[in-house]
DNA sequence: TTGCATGCTGTAAATATATCCAGTTACAGC
DNA sequence: GCTGTAACTGGATATATTTACAGCATGCAA
């Protein structure tokens, strides 16, 4: 973690108070109440410097959702800072063109341990849509996912066309073209157009894991 | 602090989970979602039950406003005993008459945190065949499994019929006829006979976890 | 039988929140 | 003077969240 400036330090510090005074993190707005900002975006930037510098996790898109990872642990959390610990990172929605794995992507952790799935997952991805339902994949499930530079044919992949990021079957035929199987009947392949899509691998499936209600 | 109904304790049980696993309270439809409720409200009513109780303190019109002020202490402790430590156990075959967690029966272990599925499972039960495909539990995944002694309406359970063990759904007609559903058309429900068959629930599934090749 | 608590569904509205964009000011270092 | 970082204002917008209202079903005690 690096360090903070006085201000960015007087962020951290509210943010530690409220969750003991209140039991949740603040909001933007609150922030900007308590250090006089007129703006809650001037919260809001300091937040993203905090999550840069490693202070806190910021969730996507969820309230309050700020979490210390700073060496303060009054929260009654398990000490838990190196991510071994904290269990391995959810991706929910993947924003055009930025890294699958930004900081600001992370919604929770899951503790699963490395010896669950064959082959060790980097993180999870929330699965949306049905396109995979035909090999057991709801939507909703978690995919775990380990970065991998290729794939070969047949296997389920995690890719990235464009601004979008799907999970599906690799098939290459004998002539090269590519295309990406759904394992739905109700959904078409996507055949891939080099000169037109930009296609990305993003991991290689490496699990599913599902709660049941 | 009043005493809670059951389903109240896993309301509020789940507040204490979520705070510890995502360090902010959950909101109505997040609670709704991870006990199965279809309307938010459901959980706004219990939240308003759980109050007047005096298990936790609501705050007006705040986002995440669910503040524990029951018995627990220590809002993240999490009991690590040894079994957490070893993983769950692996259930693979199942003798005739013997009990499902055998030590015989135990192929390895697992380490699935107890917040991986929204109710922590007691042990993992290889799944055997394809009668529920329909519902994405495939042939060799692991179900996470949760000894119970009753199960509702239409909830995936593991019952043993005799001397086997099944993974099915829960049916119960108002006449008090109960039948297991497989969730593929291939496969016919089962009719239990209550002066011919002996049905007993081994247990709820909570989850299900699937590597990937 | 009536009334009451529990435990839900479903819809709609009001409000809270996160997040983006376009600027501004100040300061340190080259 | 130029560049980069920190620290903001103000406004707009999409989404998240709480909350109210109108019901329905069950079981339990008076």
């Amino acid at each position: 973690m690096q360090k903070l400036t006085p201000k960015q330090q007087r962020v951290y510090d509210y943010i530690r108070d409220t969750l003991a005074a209140t039991g949740a993190p603040p909001t933007r707005a609150e922030i900007a109440r308590a250090l006089g900002f007129a703006s809650a975006n001037a919260a809001q930037a300091h937040l993203r410097t905090l999550a840069r510098k490693g202070a806190i996790e910021l969730g996507s898109r969820r309230s309050r959702g700020i979490r210390l990872v700073g060496a303060d642990d009054d929260v009654g959390e398990r000490a838990a800072n190196d991510e071994a610990d904290a269990g391995l990172p959810v991706v929910g929605r993947v924003a055009a063109g930025e890294p699958i794995l930004a900081i600001e992507h992370i919604e929770r952790r899951v503790r699963i341990a490395d010896d669950v799935f064959t082959s060790p997952a980097d993180y999870l991805l929330t699965v949306r849509g049905d396109s995979m339902t035909g090999i057991g994949i709801l939507d909703g499930d978690l995919l775990g996912v380990k970065s991998a530079d290729d794939i070969r044919q047949g296997q389920i992949g995690v890719f990235r066309i464009g601004d979008e990021v799907t999970v599906k079957r690799f098939i290459q035929s004998e002539t090269g073209d590519v295309r990406l199987r759904a394992e739905n009947p109700d959904y078409a392949d996507i055949q891939i157009d080099p000169t037109q899509d930009e296609l990305v691998l993003e991991g290689l499936a490496v699990g599913i894991v599902r709660s049941i209600h």
